[in-house]
DNA sequence: TTAATTTAAATTGTACGCAATATAATTGTG
DNA sequence: CACAATTATATTGCGTACAATTTAAATTAA
């Protein structure tokens, strides 16, 4: 009987149950500005690409391709946060933009991250050594 | 401008990553085994618990519901991996057993763990406190 | 310049994950 | 015992993820 198949050896295991659990924190927090966690990390990068960005780029930054973003962005649209342009440059492609909703969204939004923050009960130190060592390990994986 | 609203600082959008990752350096092992990486959960669960196990507590192990759990266990029975029984003692308990090719399957998966170690390029000592410190952060979120 | 190739998005199909609800069996209470 | 509350599982509906395919536009090559 191999001792190494069991749940508490897994470092994938931990990944994918912390990755829940904090899903599942951040829902109620983020239900209050109507966003799933996938739409709050697009929002993310739109409030930092305010002059728009194209799907591709921004599935770059998310790690996600068309077949996951473009339904979602087509939610966001719905939501009049975003809206979807075709680059005059290059018909191809789509370019994302926040509209005054979307940008002023930003503001009830601020105080997230520090709130999440607080409920990992760890303390500064421990989170930057912890997100080193993460993004060392996104490194191996050849991210 | 809030600074703290950049992906780049957020421990969550690590563990996201990270997650989509592994799942994705697991998808072309466990093709082999016709299984998804949740199917690996459950069989490694299984894999300890021979006698047979009910949902809620094949639940309570992977922090799944039976949302996510009855559907999953439908599609491993189709593929004859496991049967379920329900429990004479309580007749709204449903028991999930290995069939004999549940069982056999074991064999086909005990490389897996060595060589998924080998991928994520940490030496025993950084993935034992890695692992060391994930569980901590679990507890914290009250799992 | 036309034809082949590449590229950007969208679409299709499958499998989670989870909230909310439904159903059926069991337990607790008066 | 009758009946309300609880428990275990299943179902429904929605939103990701992602492989595979499609479509249309741009680039390259012949």
């Amino acid at each position: 009987m191999n001792n190494n198949l069991l749940l508490e050896k897994q470092l994938c295991f931990r990944l994918y149950s912390l990755n829940k659990l904090m899903c599942r924190l951040y829902a109620p927090v983020l239900k209050e500005l109507a966003l799933t966690y996938p739409q709050y990390l697009v929002m993310m990068v739109l409030w930092q690409y305010k002059a728009g960005i194209s799907v591709k780029d921004l599935g770059a930054q998310l790690d996600l391709d068309s077949g996951t973003l473009s339904p979602l962005l087509k939610r966001m649209e719905r939501q009049t946060l975003i809206k979807r342009e075709r680059d005059t440059k290059d018909e191809r492609v789509v370019l994302i933009k926040l509209t005054q909703k979307g940008v002023e969204l930003q503001q009830s939004a601020e105080h997230i991250p520090a709130k999440m923050f607080a409920v990992t009960g760890l303390s500064p130190e421990k989170l930057q050594a912890l997100n080193l060592t993460l993004d060392q390990l996104i490194d191996n994986l050849g991210d």
